[in-house]
DNA sequence: CAGGTGAGTTGGATTTTCCGACTGACAAGG
DNA sequence: CCTTGTCAGTCGGAAAATCCAACTCACCTG
């Protein structure tokens, strides 16, 4: 017999996607990122809806993502901020924008995120962690 | 009146999401990182439902992400493979990879993904286009 | 008091997902 | 020839998630 099997490879990937793998996670991740800290900011920059939103917001608070700050006791009102966790997922996140700039026809070219002091534009790319040498892009050679 | 306009922030992040921002596009794109080019190899090793994976691929393809490469005609069979596009999203996925192990607790560590001429792992990373130099993840300063 | 803001929640229709089974084209073994 | 197996999907139906407008509650402001 030996049906089939199905044996989901074992990859962080697929943990950081039970985290932040939904795309209202990602825009509203992208809004902290740019400075909006608060749940209708939140909804109408990116136009999710706000049931969807407001369980996106609980798992990235549960997944060490976003932390909830009191800025208002009566009413008791939060906003949402990054966490340690969170400002390392810019790499990532600025990684997707940068493709969708180059790769996506028709895409808004926006105003450039995020940019060095030394004014250029900032991109992410693949390093070495212990040469700190940048790699190209290289999988399994075609 | 003025009822609470939602107008959605122009964002290239947005565009790349619709091509890449489902769960099994990213873990899809993955096996075909790794090597895994054909449809019942990368459903083994994701786990992904068949009819949703075709559903992905074609996504995937039409989006420029990857091509169709006929390896055997009858019966007429395709493989999937990076197109440049493609290729250009590996610090992306890599930043979410390496996000993933360093923050989602139980993230199995897995074979160091990709590692670098040298020895050393690779990691992605923000780096600025014109000066070259490597940039911390620093958003509106809290 | 009327109106507005902020942060959600609720109900219900619509879409997707998931899952197992199925198809069609072929190859290999007995 | 007949059975079994592989590959790349497709199909049907149940279960879950999404979307949307409307609603709530707790205030604040004029």
């Amino acid at each position: 017999m030996a049906k089939r099997e199905v044996n989901p490879r074992e990859c962080s990937l697929a943990s950081a996607l039970n985290v932040v793998g939904e795309r209202w996670s990602l825009l509203a991740l992208r809004e902290v990122f740019y400075g909006v800290h608060r749940f209708d900011g939140i909804v109408r920059n990116t136009g999710a809806p706000r049931d969807v939103l407001a369980a996106r917001l609980r798992t990235l608070v549960d997944g060490g993502v976003l932390r909830r700050v009191r800025y208002s006791e009566r009413p008791p009102r939060d906003e949402y901020h990054l966490t340690e966790a969170g400002r390392e997922l810019a790499p990532a996140l600025l990684g997707l924008m940068r493709w969708g700039m180059r790769w996506v026809p028709g895409a808004p070219a926006g105003p450039t995120p995020f940019t060095h002091d030394c004014g250029g534009a900032l991109d992410a790319a693949i390093v070495c962690t212990s040469c700190g040498e940048t790699a190209p892009p290289e999988p399994d050679a075609e």
